[in-house]
DNA sequence: AATTCCAGAGAACAGTTGTTAACTGCATGG
DNA sequence: CCATGCAGTTAACAACTGTTCTCTGGAATT
C-alpha cells in the first residue's frame, strides 16, 4: 500500500511534523486564536515563510492537530466500549484507558478540551465532527449489548453522547490533576478515578432502569 | 447600605462597564488569550492608556467577566434545584431556565464555555471556583430531598458535579443552536431540549436506584 | 546530463502590539 | 475658594505580527 516516499517528501513531512509538535507545545499556555505563525516557525528553527508550504494559516494547522489528536482514537474507543466482561469491569477499564491516554498525550488532550469551544471556528467544527463520530461508534457498540433491547435509536444516541461528554470531562479532570503540584498528584488522580467511576456507575444504573 | 457615589466614581464605573461590554463582544470571535487591550479601548472609543485605570491586564478583565457572568447566578441555581414539584416538572423547569438564560446572555455563556479550559490560568481558576460553588450549592439542595436519605456526602457531591457539568453542556448546545442558521434554530432548540431532558431523566433514574 | 520543480531562506512592507512618561481638565475635600 | 486627586489624553518607544516577492540549492524527472 504505502511506497517509500522520496527524500524530498520525507523531509517535507518531517518539517510539517516539527511545526505541529512545536505548535502543540506552545498551545499549552495559550489558545490557538493567539498562536502566531512566526512563533511556531521560530520554535522549529525555520523561516516564517516556510510555514506556508504546509499550512494556509494557524487555523489550518489547528484542524490538522485535531486529526492528529482524535483521528487515531476511534479503534481504541470501539474496543473499550465493546461489551466484554462484567459491567463494573468495563467501567474500570474505560476509566483506566482515559487515565493512561491523558498520561501519554497530555498536550493533545488539553488542546481538544481548550479548542472544543475555542475562538477558531474551523477547529471547533473539526472537533465537533470527530466527537459526533465517537458518539455514533459508541452507539453502535451499545446497540450490540443485550441491555439495549427495546431502546429507540434516538435514546441510544443520547446515551452515547452522555458517555462521550463524560469521557471528555473525566479526561480534563485527570489533566488538571497531572498539572497540579506533584505532591497532590497521586491523591487527586485517585480522587478523580473514584468520582468518575461512581458517575459512570450511576449512569449505568439509569440505563438499566430506562425501560421501566 | 449603598450611598449614591459621586459624579467622579459614577463616570469611572461607566467606562469600566463599557470596557467589559466591548471585551465580551470581541470575545465572540476569539479567545481571551488573543484579546488585545488596544482592541478593547478602540472599541469603546477611549485612549489605550485609560485601560490601566481599571484593569492590570486583559487577564484581569477576564476575571472580572467571570464574576459578571456567574456571580449573580447562584440564587437562581438554588431556587431551581430546590425540591418543589414533581420530578419531571423539575427537569423541565431546569432546562427551560437554561434555555432562557442562554437566550438572554449568549455572550456570557459563550465566554464561560470558551475560557473554562482556555489559555489564561487566572480565568480558568476563577471559573473553576465558581463552578465548585455551584456544585456545593446543588449538593446542599439535593441533601434536603428525601430521595437523598442514606447518601454519603461524597456521593451527593459527585452527583452535584454531574448535574453542573450537564447544565454547562446543555447551555453550550443551546448556544450552538442559537448561532446556527435561523431556519434550523427552532428545530435544533427543540432537539437539544428533548435530548437534555432525557439525559436528566436517565441520571434521575440512576439516582433513585443508587442505594439498591 | 540537462532540465524542471519546489521546500525553504532572505529581505522588506505596513500595521499592530503593550508600556512608559508627562500632560490636562474637572470633581472633590479642606 | 483654593489645593489636591485622579480619570482619561497625547506622544513616543521598541518589538512584534502576517504577507509579498525574489532567490537558491538540491532532489526529481526526462
Amino acid at each position: 500500500m504505502s511506497h517509500t516516499l522520496g527524500i524530498r517528501q520525507a523531509q517535507k513531512q518531517k518539517t510539517r511534523q516539527a511545526l505541529l509538535d512545536a505548535a502543540l507545545g506552545l498551545l499549552e499556555e495559550q489558545s490557538l486564536s493567539s498562536l502566531g505563525l512566526r512563533e511556531v516557525t521560530r520554535a522549529v528553527g525555520v523561516a516564517p515563510t516556510a510555514f506556508y508550504r504546509h499550512f494556509r494559516s494557524t487555523a489550518d494547522l489547528g484542524v490538522a492537530l485535531v486529526e492528529e489528536a482524535l483521528g487515531s482514537l476511534h479503534p481504541m474507543i470501539r474496543t473499550t466500549v465493546s461489551a466484554t466482561g462484567d459491567h463494573e469491569e468495563r467501567i474500570t477499564r474505560a476509566i483506566e484507558l482515559i487515565a493512561r491516554h491523558v498520561d501519554g498525550y497530555p498536550a493533545h488532550v488539553r488542546f481538544i478540551a481548550r479548542e472544543r469551544h475555542g475562538g477558531v471556528q474551523p477547529v471547533r467544527e473539526a472537533i465537533r465532527e470527530q466527537l459526533a463520530r465517537f458518539a455514533q461508534e459508541v452507539k453502535d457498540e451499545l446497540a450490540k449489548d443485550p441491555v439495549s433491547e427495546g431502546w429507540s435509536e434516538d435514546d441510544l444516541l443520547m446515551l452515547a453522547h452522555l458517555y462521550v461528554d463524560q469521557m471528555l470531562i473525566t479526561a480534563s479532570l485527570f489533566l488538571e490533576a497531572l498539572e497540579g503540584p506533584e505532591k497532590e498528584r497521586a491523591q487527586r488522580t485517585r480522587h478523580v478515578t473514584q468520582v468518575a467511576t461512581r458517575q459512570m456507575r450511576l449512569i449505568g444504573l439509569g440505563r438499566h432502569h430506562w425501560l421501566d
